[in-house]
DNA sequence: GCTGTTGTTGAGCGATCACTCAAATAAAGA
DNA sequence: TCTTTATTTGAGTGATCGCTCAACAACAGC
């Protein structure tokens, strides 16, 4: 019956998501999103809703993408523990792999959001508690599997485990997005990587 | 001979701190900036430039301003490690006493600052480098008075120590940001402080 | 080829952006 | 009081903002 899109919707969001990611919502002109999906105001509109629309479902993909390369990367380590010391260790070498935006893109729009898009502000917030609980199972399972030192410590329980975790991999990744040395970045990953490591049974 | 100006102009730049703390560079528009210190376009171009310098000039008050805070808050406590670690728990009470602008300013400037505005890139640096400084400074003093345990460990170096405090500071802060539960972030400062506090010797 | 349906287009909408400048105004010295 | 000099004012600048919509283009079934 009628004409198929000519663009395809993943790949467009994925742009979006690059874009968005770089410049941040306010910065980000619709001019700028016609040129990186290559296509015009109406298009856009069509598919999408509006910038901010855009912008909520690039948030989406972003930290969908997120929480399952981090879980992939859980999966195969030796221990829960490990992995999230892993995953610490990795975000050092953001610097030389995912220029120009190494910090989280959520945390970007969390301290971009303002009152005048509570929208954004609250997918925002649920997304983060999603990375958080994501965090707070991986550390319920090292506890479950007995890989936990002083379990009975009441700061060694998952949920502030989990909260102290992404509180460092924000840090770190704002961190990430000073142009100091390459070297002392990784060197900061590798000590918070440490910390968590010291926890292990 | 002349006119005085009629503006304060360091209560000016108090009032352009709180309002591009709170919004942000882009969101912040020259109707805000009119309305926040009640002076019309002219004066304010005629007085701070224009918006991108006054926005630097209020990132220098603020980097000023908490530097300050932080060594006032240093002197007074029993060891400079004790000073850093309370540091840490007071943050978690900010939630309460500062709302809506938890997170910290250069922090959210360095998110925002895009290629675009290279100048306030350079400055935002600047001032992180400064706070790093001032961090490593506090840890140097506790090495040299024998304060840290383990002092051979490289972990334990200033320089180290000091990185790992911001970074800890930045995520921290941003946390803060969210709408979360008060006592988690009271009680997340409280777990940072305390591994502050393990370096003790 | 024709028709019906949907996607694409881009000129252009009103609003707002950061910013300017000639005129009005206020204070200090003559 | 009058002149001089600096400051304040706010209407208005061109540019850009996010966004709309009537016209056009492309595909599927007939």
């Amino acid at each position: 019956m009628p004409r198929m899109a000519a663009y395809d919707r993943q790949d467009c969001l994925e742009k979006a998501v690059t874009l968005f990611w770089e410049k941040g919502f306010h910065a980000t002109s619709l001019k700028d999103i016609e040129h990186a999906l290559d296509m015009r105001p109406g298009s856009i509109y069509a598919a999408f809703g509006n910038k901010e629309s855009l912008y909520s479902q690039a948030l989406d993909l972003y930290a969908g993408t997120m929480g399952k390369d981090f879980l992939d990367n859980l999966r195969g380590k030796q221990t829960p523990i490990e992995g999230l010391a892993d995953y610490l260790r990795e975000l050092g070498k953001l610097r030389d792999t995912n220029p120009p935006s190494r910090a989280c893109m959520l945390v970007k729009g969390l301290l971009e959001a303002g009152a005048e898009t509570p929208a954004l502000q609250q997918k925002i917030e649920t997304r983060l508690a999603d990375m958080e609980a994501i965090f707070r199972q991986a550390f319920a399972e090292a506890k479950a599997a007995g890989q936990i030192r002083d379990p009975d410590d009441p700061a060694h329980q998952p949920d502030r485990l989990a909260r102290r975790l992404q509180c460092e991999v924000m840090g770190l990744r704002a961190f990430a997005q000073r142009s100091g040395d390459r070297q002392e970045l990784q060197q900061l990953a590798g000590d918070l990587a440490d910390t968590v490591l010291s926890l292990q049974a």
